[in-house]
DNA sequence: AATATATTTCAATATTTATTGAAAATTCAA
DNA sequence: TTGAATTTTCAATAAATATTGAAATATATT
């Protein structure tokens, strides 16, 4: 497979894998291009390369540099801003998964703290289940809230290098 | 709160929730509701609870189906068909994992294990840090997989029983 | 300060995705 | 069988989401 044609299909690919995971096309296919830019892009470029609108390419780099994935890089003696991304993966995952947790699990379990003292007798099924529910989903959220904590501080290398050889 | 209220709010938020990675609000609410009913309930039940069309409930009863989050019950004397939930939290989680694993994952790895493969000079800076990205993503990729087969495999206290342990 | 260049905003529009509802198909009971 | 109850399908429609593009704003250059 031709180079041109390799990034055509990363870049596509890239932004159908988004989609499935809340995150707009757009912006996945913008993460993408800058991924396998060797050098910061601008956003003249990236309108070419990906035949998008000003408008388009200027609200999603915003958005990838509020996750934290992007940053704006002033190169000396150019008029334009320039755009690049972080390159190392482990990096990238675990930004996105500080960024998720907090935007998204930590209102949850606060949301479940509340949900769990809703008035009403144990003894009625409904409020029973309603309860063991919530508890239960609760529970599961604060395990994995700790287990993302631990990940986030960990090395690279902590899944294969110790993670995994515990459990052979 | 009262129950009611508390309902109400949990099958919102989840709902909410779900459309954040990916899945239809519709599905998601139908999800919670499911797992809040102590006994199976009726696609009319679902219909008039969630104030959707029967061919709504229809298609996503199905997916949920399709996902093994829900099963079809059938009631002796009952004509209709009943719809329950897993309830067990780490079962439902890892059915997920297990069923996005297949979907996504998997394909995703085998495409990039082509990409890798593309023509040209590693001399050549795009080229480079085009398989540098695809392999660092096939590499990081693959560590996950492995992961997640783990947890599958695992039990239900897992995470507060060995691996937060571990890291203590 | 005037002009040129670049970036941002956002109402209008297009596209995608979800939902309805009625007809068709299926299932069950008499 | 026949007919009633139930489920499924899917074209039409509605709703949500993304994109455009041109005007407004900001920034740099002369």
């Amino acid at each position: 497979m031709k180079l041109t044609e390799a990034k055509a299909q990363f870049i596509s690919s890239w932004g159908a894998f988004g989609t499935n995971w809340g995150i707009n096309r757009t912006m996945a296919q913008i993460h993408a291009l800058l991924l396998i830019s060797p050098n910061p892009i601008t956003q003249d470029d990236i309108m070419e390369q990906l035949n998008i609108s000003r408008g388009n390419v200027n609200m999603n780099t915003r958005e990838l540099i509020d996750w934290g994935l992007v940053d704006r890089v002033l190169l000396p003696g150019e008029r334009k801003e320039f755009f690049s991304a972080e390159k190392d993966i482990w990096k990238v995952s675990t930004q996105i998964i500080k960024e998720r947790k907090r935007r998204e699990l930590d209102p949850m379990l606060k949301l479940l703290a509340q949900l769990e003292k809703v008035e009403g007798d144990k003894k009625d099924k409904e409020t029973k289940q309603f309860i063991d529910t919530v508890q239960g989903i609760k529970k599961f959220g604060s395990q994995a809230d700790k287990m993302l904590d631990v990940m986030i501080k960990a090395e690279e290398n902590w899944i294969t290098g110790t993670l995994l050889k515990f459990f052979k």
